[in-house]
DNA sequence: TCTGGGGTCCTAGGACCC
DNA sequence: TCTGGGGTCCTAGGACCC
């Protein structure tokens, strides 16, 4: 049976969420001046999180550093994002998304796929995808693109097309009309690096990479990601809308420190303070972990990583930090400047029957105490992204 | 202008086993 | 003494997503 898929996405999310607050709070609406949703814009390093339709027109991009932003516009008005809110605001939308179709699948914190297809006719598609977005406007006060689809691939680029507070589809017999003119770049998967490659193979358009040979892609991008981008480039995709939302498989915390660092002391401090909120997270979702990894960042970008094992799985912070530092040691030459530190621990299982060994160290007990000390302390601190 | 933070998946090479 | 081929696991690095 032909699928019809929705992907709801709210425009501008955290920017909207924002002003919908302000606005209630009887102050202007950012939403229709250039405007910016970013971390401290005293910290050279902070980047854009999120930028209003004005501020895109003026060249504002996501994830561009707020210095060059405010260069591109000096009356440029900065938000600082509100991790609280924003998790209220993409509850309200999950929730009303939901009303019009159990099988939702979360894709991120303001973006859902729907499966509409016993809930709808290819007919009366655009029409219920208005009035679900109209309700999300007027209920919540923020606007979302709704992208209708033959399936998850197309009804997200449905989603990309015109915006703000549209409804678009793109059906299977559409693809060749609506998709194939798009820069190659416009289709999911296909970033800057994978751009490059294809341009430089003369490939500019979805309909140029629709056409091309397997043999030539599978070439430029390797086996399995060049049987994905043909499927996609061609409007093909059978993945299906998962309402389980799968186990975390990794946990990891990073710093970028305001200026790079080269003091080990300096480093280990920050070791320790990303290796408690690492093990706090996964204590929190009751995982122990086996493998620990630790990475650095230099000031060219460039990244060195270590990752070790561990005897046997452990939600204790000294723990990891302990093994963290034995990686650190191989990751960095203890004299570079770094830009950045970070901790992550993956092999994840819920196994709790702690195997206790005869000869633990007795100093285990010491260290849970202290986690539970911690536990309790951050225990009403919201989380961070 | 000078690039955050948190994830997922894939690949290639090496180790090790049969 | 020199040799194969397959399978699995691990690691480091890279690419992508929001």
């Amino acid at each position: 049976m032909p699928r019809i898929i929705f992907h709801i996405d709210v425009n501008s999310a955290f920017l909207s969420w924002s002003a919908v607050k302000l606005v209630r709070e009887g102050k202007p609406d950012i939403r229709l001046v250039p405007s910016v949703v970013s971390g401290d814009p005293n910290d050279r390093r902070s980047i854009i999180t999120a930028a209003s339709i004005p501020a895109k027109k003026l060249g504002i991009k996501t994830a561009e550093p707020v210095s060059m932003a405010m260069r591109k516009c000096p009356g440029l008005i900065i938000v600082r994002g509100d991790w609280e809110l924003y998790k209220q605001c993409s509850e309200g939308f999950i929730g009303i998304c939901h009303s019009y179709s159990p099988i939702l699948q979360q894709f991120s914190i303001d973006e859902c796929f729907i499966d509409m297809t016993l809930q709808c006719t290819r007919e009366s598609a655009v029409g219920v995808a208005t009035r679900l977005k109209d309700e999300i406007r007027s209920r919540l006060g923020f606007t979302v693109n709704v992208g209708i689809g033959s399936n998850k691939l197309l009804a997200k680029m449905a989603s990309d097309f015109e915006k703000p507070d549209k409804v678009h589809t793109l059906w299977s017999e559409e693809v060749p009309e609506k998709m194939w003119p798009l820069g190659v770049r416009e289709l999911l998967w296909v970033g800057k690096k994978t751009e490059e490659r294809l341009i430089a193979y003369g490939i500019h358009t979805i309909g140029d990479l629709a056409k091309l040979g397997m043999g030539t892609l599978t070439q430029l991008v390797g086996q399995k990601f060049a049987a994905q981008l043909h499927d996609n480039a061609n409007g093909r995709d059978d993945s299906p809308v998962e309402t389980e939302r799968g186990e975390a498989k990794s946990v990891s915390a990073e710093r970028t420190f305001p200026q790079d660092l080269s003091d080990p002391k300096d480093i280990d401090r920050a070791l320790f303070n990303v290796a408690c909120i690492v093990a706090h997270r996964i204590r929190r979702h009751s995982f122990r972990a086996s493998t620990v990894s630790v990475f650095v960042k230099y000031k060219d970008f460039s990244v060195s990583q270590k990752q070790g094992q561990l005897d046997r799985p452990t939600d204790i912070t000294a723990v990891i930090l302990n093994e963290a530092r034995h990686l650190l040691v191989d990751a960095w030459d203890g004299k570079t400047p770094i830009r950045q530190i970070g901790l992550g621990v993956s092999k994840l299982t819920h196994e709790t029957a702690e195997q206790m060994s005869l000869f633990e160290d007795p100093k285990m007990e010491y260290y849970r105490q202290w986690d539970r000390e911690y536990d309790e302390q951050t225990a009403d601190k919201p989380e961070g992204k």
